[in-house]
DNA sequence: GTGGTCCAAATGTGATCACAAATGCATATG
DNA sequence: CATATGCATTTGTGATCACATTTGGACCAC
């Protein structure tokens, strides 16, 4: 099977798949695209074979767009793909934060304001990348709480399908200040405030939706 | 691209895939079935390269699981993994059935109406797989209504996970009856009733899983 | 200049092969 | 009879090749 003798390996494909995920899904990438099998298998020093499994696998999550003659791009999404990949997460991610809320102890707080501090980094220096990545690691750290792994893998191929056009909302975005709604995440963890908590989910993952909407 | 004129015709891996899917969700194959590449490969008359990548797209959508050693085989669900599905299903489908609700109008549910009936005439031959595939069926006209493709497509995920397991339950739940929540759902439907199609919408997905925790 | 034609390069697809690891069963051993 | 050993078979992985289609642009006609 060609693999070697530590666990720590993986096979080529599963280690192009995590790579290239990565880079949609943080915004590395531009909406519309164009990857093809020939040129990621010579930056990777490897054959089309195993670059052909990992495209498929992420044309399957979304991640990914096939043209009609096979081609791949990263999709360039509508206005209506995009308000409906929102409601999405605000129904799985308002679930999940729910489920967490009574295992969120303090040590989690602590460690989700760490995280929501490199946010405020990132945004001060104006960092796309950094701020998509720090600003899905606060979610994902608090939703791992939840114990809801068919859940959490569902939201994050809802992300990386938002990846690229996340990345282009943010360049319009210009933002200056850091999260609010993380914030009002904190506090309701604190406070135990589910119906606070939900609230602030809700708006925290639907804000980004209004500046498109104009 | 080795594509024939009509367009109709599909590329070998896409044909496995369409296929191998729909015996994994209408429940034709048995939870920890083993499969292998060479196996489909000579039922198609293909080469293993079409089969690789239609099996690597199932198991990135959770409808194959894969051993350390790389094989594949139906997945076993856990009961935890059940509930969180079932609750995903119920998230997902009642908000699927409110975008719905405002555009359906007297011909769909006059078609729901004339798959409900082929449901239960599943149920009387106690038929598994063309009633798993059936009530399918009338969930997904149902939402095709709601224009939410994304939806859509995230809940059809989660079909194709329970596929086997639906399959196993229904040999333990001996059914007799035509699905009741059914046609609370068709109720709720003609007197454009949100509330009382939500909560239809969400005791029918919940419905199985009540059984499962004896 | 505009639109059409033709051809070379690029691209995805599927078959085949060599390889290494895992599997499973027969055989041996206590 | 139970357990361990060894070996042939099975299995997934990745490289390579031939092929058909698509793409892009140069070239030409009007």
């Amino acid at each position: 099977m060609a693999e070697k003798l530590q666990d720590s390996y993986l096979a080529a494909h599963d280690q192009l798949y995590r790579t290239l995920r990565m880079r949609i899904m943080y915004g590395e990438m531009r909406p519309g695209q164009a990857i093809t099998l020939r040129g990621v298998a010579k930056e990777f020093g490897v054959s089309v074979t195993p670059v052909r499994e990992a495209l498929k696998r992420l044309a399957a999550e979304g991640a990914l767009s096939i043209s009609v003659s096979g081609r791949f791009q990263t999709p360039a999404l509508t206005n209506d793909r995009i308000e409906e990949l929102a409601a999405l997460r605000a129904l799985i991610e308002v679930e999940l934060a729910t489920r967490a809320l009574p295992r969120a102890h303090m040590a989690l707080v602590e460690r989700l304001q760490t995280i929501n501090n490199a946010i405020s980094v990132a945004v001060a220096k104006a960092d796309a990348v950094t701020y998509i990545r720090t600003n899905l690691e606060f979610h994902r750290t608090l939703y791992l709480r939840a114990q809801a792994p068919a859940m959490l893998a569902t939201v994050e191929t809802v992300w990386l399908q938002m990846g690229p056009t996340m990345r282009a909302l943010y360049g319009r975005l210009q933002r200056k200040d850091p999260p609010i709604h993380h914030r009002l995440i904190l506090a309701a963890l604190k406070a135990g405030d589910e119906p606070g908590l939900r609230v602030a989910v809700r708006a925290d993952v639907t804000q980004g939706l209004r500046m498109l909407a104009r």
